[in-house]
DNA sequence: AACTCTCCCGACATCGATGTCAAAACTTGC
DNA sequence: GCAAGTTTTGACATCGATGTCGGGAGAGTT
């Protein structure tokens, strides 16, 4: 018996090394001579294994270079989190999306937690396809920006217990916890400021109207003016700009026309930077003041420097990976909107005196 | 008999709607009262399945908001694909980083092929860490942006047959494809720009020597310099700045100094951002030459607009996705390196004229 | 009506890993 | 030296899904 329990392991021995493919955890058990549960034991650190056995299993793991397929275990694994999340952004390589990014990376982190990103472009139907293919590669939680009109598909995501947060918008159609920047008060206060500062006839110049943070800071433009008693002149509101070169047409039209305004409020950060190039082609930048939503690298470094209403994309992302790992970790709450504050940071272009000062 | 499996059928379906966690092709199955067998080939579209069944399992697919598990079917499937490759990046944040992301995915996207991303912040550890935890999770192929002194410990990852690519800087002790940026050539053509517009004393601002990419740039100034034969000044040669900050300072104690150099190169984006808030810091920014390696966004607002020698970020990413994909396709050949070229962008700074013109 | 011949279906094995549990090997106590 | 107790071990079932293949139902033929 002995004997054929040897020539036995013998053989498996010579067997043991798959020269194509990565090595699993059977291939490690033949090579160390023991059962693949056994070996499990040992990769996992779970105590009853002797040290001889131990050495031989490590022995085998470093020949064969073997490296656990966490994806298997985890259909195994209580739960079955594969410890990634997904994050469902506007567009990867913008500066307000991958600093939000950053900051989930940096919370999941500290748990080990991969993530999945994803770039939606503005387009309902990429945003399903992704949610769809990262639900279908099992991510354990998601955080979306949603870019549709209602997000009612989610339902069985949500039913089937995976947390979601929103962040930067908010959610339509269905009950998740939320993370958005006070865009309504923010917008609200970019106009306080420019009429402390003398300016009547403000002009807007807003992204998308079919994007959530537009419509509020639009409404915050509109309620902010209203309580100053002065209504907007309607030609000096355009809306549904979503590129750089559109936001400085636009603005170059209103410069050029036959009553500019004195001041800009823009509503994101590429319509800003199109306006400062208008009114840089107009050289009319010490002239019109110039309030922009969200902050932009280089802002300060401009002539003048760009007042802004900055949001806080880092505190967005961990305040919504933070919330995705309590749900996770078990807790229960309902679900949740949480506003993050913004701030206006007084640079210059802000704070060209206008002719009511 | 019939009757019994009728009885079966009925009891199964009662039993067949879990409240909790997600629904699985048995639930699906049991709920059409069709073998999960059955439930699969409906749902990968195989023939031989009545139009009944069809329509029961699609049914019960809706009721249930059943998704597919596509990691527990990459088990089955041949090689096991999982449909995501990893990015290994410095910083999802930076600029560089998150174009090359982008570019990843815009060629991912195509195939409908996920991506992991996570930042390594120039740290070895974090990177071993990152790819450990992308291929325990089965990533398909890897994009990495090495921090480390060497890549010896990929060696496995590779021989198991995961496509590899080396994106920025090349790979070190392991041979694999890489895609990088003409650093040597760019850092060279802009010292001729400079020296064409009359400097001799050129000062070198660079990043970390530990990084491949500020070596090769080192390299290129030295050797373009030395064709027009000028040795650099031991003391304009600062290495090991990694911050705007730590860039600021340096440059400002370079123009602070007894003979401050006529122009900088600066070997890196921040590097080259601290430098003009030195430059304007101390109003020399129209009188001292700056030509930075990188291109950011907004080098054409500043004033006077950032002179540069830009990367092509999007197209390393797009060659790395193509070269990754076609590997995975089947596709052979010798690991190659592949430059991308970068271009001298004139914007005014790298044009003010030296004592030498 | 009996017999092929399709065609469809579902029991079974499998992917890589882990939880269960009873048998085997060991130790200890008398 | 043997029974009792403890530690180690590995066969087995399982997670969710797919490939294999033999068997059964139905259609078509004579």
């Amino acid at each position: 018996m002995v004997p054929a329990g040897g020539e036995n392991r013998a053989a498996a021995t010579s067997a043991a090394m798959p020269s194509k493919g990565r090595a699993t955890l059977r291939d490690v058990a033949l090579l160390a001579g023991v059962s693949h549960k056994t070996a499990s034991r040992v990769i996992n650190g779970e105590p009853g294994v002797t040290d001889a056995k131990v050495a031989a299993v490590r022995q085998a793991i470093a020949k064969l270079g073997y490296r656990p397929n966490f994806t298997a275990s985890s259909l195994r694994r209580a739960g079955g989190r594969i410890a990634a999340i997904a994050a469902v952004l506007e567009d990867v390589s913008n500066p307000f999306s991958s600093a939000l990014h950053r900051a989930l990376e940096d919370v999941a982190r500290e748990r080990n937690v991969m993530i999945f990103a994803g770039s939606v472009d503005e387009d309902p139907e990429r945003e399903r396809a992704l949610i769809d293919a990262f639900t279908a590669r099992q991510a354990d939680a998601l955080v979306i920006v949603p870019a549709s009109a209602n997000q009612r598909y989610l339902a069985d995501v949500i039913n089937a217990g995976t947390p979601v947060v929103f962040a930067d918008r908010p959610p339509v159609g269905v009950d998740v916890d939320a993370v958005l920047s006070d865009n309504h008060g923010g917008a609200a206060a970019a106009v306080h400021h420019l009429v402390a500062h003398g300016h009547r006839d403000i002009a807007y110049l807003g992204d998308l109207r079919t994007i959530t943070t537009a419509q509020q800071r639009y409404q915050g433009f509109r309620e902010a003016l209203a309580d100053h008693g002065v209504r907007p002149q309607p030609d000096h509101v355009v809306h549904d700009l979503h590129t750089e070169s559109a936001a400085r047409d636009a603005a170059a039209r209103l410069l050029a026309g036959p009553t500019p305004p004195t001041a800009l409020f823009t509503s994101q950060n590429l319509v800003t930077i199109g306006a400062v190039r208008a009114l840089r082609d107009h050289d009319r930048q010490h002239q019109v003041a110039l309030v922009g939503f969200d902050d932009f690298p280089l802002a300060d470094l401009l002539q003048p420097a760009v007042t802004v209403v900055a949001q806080n994309p880092a505190e967005m992302g961990r305040l919504a990976a933070s919330l995705l790992f309590r749900r996770l970790d078990g807790e229960h709450w309902m679900p949740t909107t949480h506003f993050v504050p913004t701030t206006l940071i007084q640079r210059g272009s802000g704070e060209v005196i206008g002719p009511h000062a």
